[in-house]
DNA sequence: GTGTTTTCTTGACATAGGTCAATGATTTCC
DNA sequence: GGAAATCATTGACCTATGTCAAGAAAACAC
């Protein structure tokens, strides 16, 4: 089960075969966490990359108010880390914590290291997944620049169709970077105009 | 002069002796652009990856009223590109324009392929590099969110304190999301409060 | 199941920042 | 070197969104 949503996950990158695949499973390390477990406190480095098998992760930074700031959700099928601190070693700004019981399969820098010198192929794949992170945060960007909180909350609503059932509405509030009174106040507009 | 730039650059990730680097410098052509050219059109696939010598562009999205959202700056030193268009031959969203005139060496698709086979270690600099960027944008979505437009003036002199001499000052409003009218107020303030 | 915590909603009011328009100041360009 | 274009400033007014407060509803915990 497990090994197979991972597997289909990575040939969609590249191509390889399920031996290999269950292979490069032997790198990672099964994890299951509580719902409300923080994975990583800024001032750590940190030491994991995962993939969600199950559950839902929230990355996120704190303003000089001590509000939480959502940078991303992570749900299955998705990588969780905070890739700058993870690589070059040096504390991260993020927090990491878990929104619901989740398990992931994690990897450290030194196994990271030895199946990329493995399967050097794989390399392609992380390049490309760090891309199309860069992709989604250039969009936000310009979406909080140039989108209404509605016509942000819509998009949202668009690309993250199940997540408004899984997570409380005020961390979509943080995600979309509007307070949690206008969001609601948004919703309850758009039912009865 | 060209070389010794690209030279000292490659070597901040990578150890390569100046030979090597010679011959990777091989694989770029180095052009010329006359200010306000633009050499990617929203639409079309970005051709080319480029390393700017000489000279400043800005990389931008159009918002539905058409107005620029400017994204990134690229001075010396700084490589300029829209990666996702580059990498899958996809059409891009993204405007790429001179805003000064400018020396740059650029890579096509293939070329950058034939580079990354004969010096493989090269991946990690790309790789690096793609980080870097996402690391920027990562802060620039967190400071759009929680920090007020002065403050993100000053993040932005501080980070790049030559720019404001070099450029004209709505642009640094559109990559601030301000209007220029509020970015005028916010300096006139400043100076006499 | 009842008490506690967390989440959501709604009202009243405040404000950062936008828009429009007019005027000057700079640059650009032939 | 002067016309044309671009850019910056300022005033008046407007609006999207924030803040604070209070209560209702839902979820959680024992």
């Amino acid at each position: 089960m497990t090994k197979e949503l991972f597997n289909k996950h990575i040939t969609k990158f590249i191509n390889i075969s399920s031996e290999e695949c269950e292979n490069i499973i032997s790198f990672f390390t099964l994890k299951k966490f509580a719902k409300k477990t923080i994975l990583l406190h800024a001032g750590e480095v940190c030491r994991f990359e995962a993939f969600v098998i199950k559950g839902c992760l929230k990355t996120y930074f704190i303003d000089k108010n001590g509000f939480e700031v959502i940078l991303t959700f992570a749900t299955e099928n998705w990588w969780v880390s905070d890739i700058a601190s993870f690589q070059q070693e040096k504390p991260s700004q993020m927090w990491i914590e878990t929104i619901e019981d989740c398990e992931m399969l994690m990897i450290n820098q030194a196994d990271k290291e030895r199946l990329l010198s493995t399967y050097p192929v794989l390399e392609k794949m992380f390049r490309l997944l760090v891309q199309r992170h860069l992709v989604t945060y250039q969009e936000r960007l310009f979406g909080n620049i140039a989108l209404t909180a509605k016509e942000r909350y819509e998009v949202f609503l668009h690309k993250y169709p199940a997540l408004p059932q899984r997570i409380p509405q005020h961390l979509i509030a943080s995600y979309l970077g509007v307070s949690p009174e206008f969001l609601s106040r948004l919703r309850n507009k758009k039912k009865n105009p």
